[in-house]
DNA sequence: TTAAAACGTTACATGTTTGTTATTTTTAAT
DNA sequence: ATTAAAAATAACAAACATGTAACGTTTTAA
């Protein structure tokens, strides 16, 4: 049963809440506001899916208000995103260093928030507490980063492992190269295109016969086949 | 979450039956219960978001009945956690390769089963059916970025796809050339009308007995008839 | 400090996709 | 039915994406 995500927006501004509820529950979401992070604190925050918090308000400060929800066991994998005025980059690394997801200027397009609210909620769904990934005799173990085949380890490096992992993980689904560095990758690497493609044919290789479950989709990039 | 999700519990202790439909309602879930799986067969499955299920029962085991789950097709994507105090690794790989999503081992921590229960939920909640387009038999996965017809395969060139894609998501419109170069090709991409029909062609062709789902609005563009 | 492993890059071969042109067929209006 | 415009199709050429081997650089471990 698909349900629609929560999306809480904490803002000062009820022009603003009003124009981003309108909006984004156009675009499928269950949108709830708060006119302050103290208003906001005495909500459910464990209902939502994702939060768009402002930073500048009341008392408490948006980055203030998202420590806080970083710093709540139950929350600290929801994705936020911080709206602001404000575009110095010494604010923008602030944010991020304390764990924001996603920064977005005001005035912003609606266009582009809903794709950035997407994307992170996307991202989420990548995430699986599964220990072991299984594909018939192949076998990865994430907590001791060790995958075997019928019984026998195959040592992967960390590229190797990564990639396979996000495969597994995400059985089916093509990853385009952009993605595949995003998530394997450090953030800021500069990488070309290249680099997966040989990483994947090194991955293929040592996959034996499961070198071909990974799967090149032209123009698009690469999966393990289901 | 806004709405509560549905569970069902299927184990033959009534105690543990009991303990956990108490402990999940706190959690803000709906919890059903039933007492072995040819009990909960006959309950209607497709109102529930997720399963827990007890391996050890009395005719139908854990196992199966989390096969029969995975084998209706309403219900294959319905998370399904297995609980038991067997922990031989046979069993673990058994119930992972016939789709259970997670395993939880007697004595379980209600912790940690909650914890779980929100991760599966979470994941499951965003595979929103805009991933999956569907024309009677003919079936697109954007995700797998592939195109079945009868369930067999059909091999669509990232043009080609992404034309398909583009009509039935808007399934009876007619795109002008201009908007299909618009939407198809990169912004600034110039090519001539001609290779806009061309390509139709090719889908049309690939398309077997949908071909002519593609239609020609003369002097408008194309479309795909509903 | 050295050697090995991991990783990134380059260059080229190969196969696929895509665009264009030219020609035939279909369509709609008279 | 005739005709002109629009679209379908085939064939070819150009552009593009990918696989792979070889080499260079960085990191890690001894």
């Amino acid at each position: 049963m698909a349900q629609k995500s929560n999306i809480l927006v904490v803002d000062d501004e009820d022009t603003i809440c009003e124009v981003l509820k309108l909006n984004l529950e156009l675009a499928g979401y269950n949108v709830d506001t708060a006119n302050s992070a103290e208003a906001a604190m005495k909500m459910q925050l464990s209902d939502y899916d994702l939060f768009i918090i402002d930073v500048m308000m009341g008392e408490m400060n948006g980055f203030d208000f998202a420590s806080k929800i970083r710093s709540t066991e139950a929350l600290k994998d929801v994705p936020i995103i911080i709206c602001t005025a404000k575009d110095s980059e010494d604010d923008l690394i602030d944010g991020f260093s304390r764990g924001v997801d996603d920064y977005i200027k005001k005035p912003f397009s609606i266009r582009e928030l809903i794709a950035r609210i997407k994307s992170l909620l996307r991202r989420t769904k990548f995430e699986s507490n599964e220990v072991f990934l299984t594909y018939q005799t192949l076998m990865v173990d994430i907590e001791k980063k060790s995958c075997s085949i019928d019984g026998e380890e195959v040592l992967l490096t960390k590229k190797e492992f990564e990639i396979l992992k996000l495969f597994l993980q995400n059985r089916g689904r093509i990853f385009s190269r952009e993605e595949i560095l995003d998530k394997v990758w450090e953030n800021d690497v500069l990488v070309i295109d290249r680099t997966i493609d040989v990483n994947i044919n090194r991955l293929r290789k040592k996959l034996k016969q499961y070198g071909n479950n990974i799967i090149t989709k032209l123009g698009y990039g690469y999966g393990f086949k289901d």
